[in-house]
RNA sequence: CGGGGUGUAGCGCAGCUUGGUUAGCGCACCUGGUUUGGGACCAGGGGGUCGCAGGUUCGAAUCCUGCUACCCCGACCA
């Protein structure tokens, strides 16, 4: 580690996010541009979000398959909208081999002789590659719905990339469902966003707006694009999961039917709905401090980290040891992620600063000291808040320490939220939140992608999602003061 | 793709203007000792084709040319 210190975010934000994912050991930067490698850290983090997500997915009828990496480009252009929309950020893969290079001994070349026929191009999303594939398993309204999901890798690429935020290659989970008829199909996406929603709050303890996209915003090819938004710490918006009502887009691009109960051939109704690896990055914005990373006790891959302080006695030191364990056991039948630290190299102060980097909720010292009293200091980690405890009764109070930081967590993140969003009519004070305050601005809006793009280009506040239809005529546009077809939030977004 | 910047030990950097024996510092690492209730200290030690290729020169990290990679700002985006 070269410096004790990260950056803090009055100073600079963006460099304190940086720190935070690379001294807090979530992710690296790879050989491979705009590609980051998920260390441990981070990838425990992911695994956790993994498998309360896949729960709530089968708790609602899901399952899940894997489909192919690679999209042949006949497929990919099947359903124009969607291969527009991803064209310009695809890798293309266009031969199968490589041969020693005649040239330069040692080095290897593609060999012109190994051209694919026809491009694969890396999924940048699975639409195209599932959609030809359902084809093949639906033909009758007892085949539907189909209801699946799959955890994958996709690859955009993008111009600029940020560590979670946006690589170029990323992990997500796609879910892809048919459906018998419109309403079916929107129950469904509107159920999936609901399910993010409350992952969002139940886990991640994060507050987040759910609404629908403008027509210009929306997923490419899709009728209708749901959303869940997020505030950050610097206050913009950040895009946390979507859910798509697809329509019949899908279905005829690749001429998926089935027949109804009367005989009558249709085309299926779909939906697509995801989150990826950029939950991990929203988790860090919405929650760290200075200090490093605060992770909610329900995602932390360690909740509990057990201090011994060492001295110069052994006898002393195996009793320490002795008693760790035992506080270990008690949590372990919590069912408490626990880690015990039997690192004699390093100095107490030392081990109190990486933890708090590395976002451990609850930190347990245990030290000859107090112990005399039976007692143990127990530190949380969102507040820094230190008590002492009866090493008897440790565990309960840990136990419900880790329920307490979840919730204050949430609340902590929903009043930041609330004391920075402002509801507006008047466009001076628009801009004056946007530019001077930060924030979400809620606001009325026209419905013209015109509008839009002018507060975008001089405020750089963007639409991140419609909140309600408005049928109040007295209603009018923030910007152009016309009758306002919709009640927005408006804010800069990552 | 436009504008700017940087490549010297695992990480962060100095040295380059004004070329000169053995390329330096902090952190990290290894060994030994003393320490341990908020990022320990002392002593010793290991680690470098100075981004790549060419040129100028008796001599290049340093000057010149070309290339390349990465970072930042914009356009684009989950």
């Amino acid at each position: 580690m070269s410096n004790k210190k990260i950056s803090s975010r009055e100073e600079d934000y963006s460099q304190w996010y940086n720190d935070l994912v690379i001294r807090g050991n979530l992710a690296d930067y790879s050989s491979v541009r705009g590609c980051m490698v998920i260390k441990p850290h981070g990838y425990a983090i992911w695994e956790n979000m993994k498998d309360a997500l896949d729960k709530m997915f089968k708790d609602t009828g899901h399952v899940n398959a894997y489909f192919p990496l690679f999209v042949p480009k006949h497929l990919f252009e099947a359903e124009e909208k969607n291969a527009e929309g991803f064209a310009k950020e695809c890798a293309v893969v266009t031969h199968y081999r490589l041969k020693n290079d005649p040239e330069n001994p040692g080095k290897l070349i593609v060999d012109p002789e190994a051209k694919l026929e026809e491009e694969l191009i890396v999924r940048p999303t699975s639409e195209a590659i599932i959609w030809s594939t359902y084809k093949n398993w639906i033909q009758s309204y007892r085949d539907l719905p189909l209801l699946i999901n799959q955890w994958a890798n996709v690859v955009r690429w993008e111009m600029r990339t940020r560590l979670f935020l946006r690589t170029a290659e990323f992990l997500w989970q796609e879910g892809h469902t048919a459906h018998a008829t419109a309403e079916e199909a929107i129950e469904e996406t509107e159920r999936m966003l609901d399910v993010y929603e409350t992952f969002a709050r139940e886990y991640m303890a994060l507050p987040v707006y759910k609404g629908v996209k403008p027509e210009h915003e929306k997923f490419a090819g899709a009728e209708k694009t749901y959303t869940i938004e997020a505030m950050t710490q610097d206050k913009q918006a950040i895009q946390a999961g979507t859910s798509h009502y697809l329509g019949q887009n899908f279905a005829k691009a690749f001429d998926v039917k089935f027949q109804n109960k009367e005989g009558v051939e249709e085309y299926v109704y779909a939906t697509s709905w995801g989150v990826s690896t950029r939950l991990i990055g929203t988790l860090i914005m919405a929650h760290s401090d200075d200090e490093g990373l605060i992770l909610p006790p329900k995602l932390a891959p360690i909740q509990v980290v057990i201090i011994p302080l060492f001295m110069k006695d052994a006898a002393v030191n195996n009793m320490l040891i002795e008693k760790a364990q035992e506080l270990k056991n008690q949590l372990l039948s919590h069912n408490i992620k626990v880690k015990v630290d039997l690192d004699e190299s390093k100095r107490p102060g030392f081990k109190f600063a990486e933890y708090e980097l590395l976002g451990m909720p609850v930190r347990v010292v245990i030290g000859p000291r107090d112990l005399e009293q039976g007692k143990i200091e127990i530190c949380r980690r969102d507040t820094k808040e230190k008590y002492l405890s009866d090493l008897m009764h440790a565990d309960l109070h840990i136990n419900q320490l880790l329920v307490d930081i979840q919730h204050n967590i949430y609340d902590k993140a929903l009043k930041f939220r609330t004391d920075n969003t402002f509801e507006v009519v008047d466009y001076e004070e628009f801009k004056d939140v946007i530019q001077h305050k930060g924030g979400f601005v809620i606001a009325y809006w026209d419905g013209l992608e015109e509008t839009a793009n002018k507060i975008k280009t001089e405020t750089k506040a963007t639409i991140r999602c419609i909140i309600q239809n408005n049928e109040d005529s007295s209603k009018l546009c923030v910007y152009s003061k016309n009758k306002a077809k919709h009640k927005v939030i408006f804010a800069e977004n990552y």
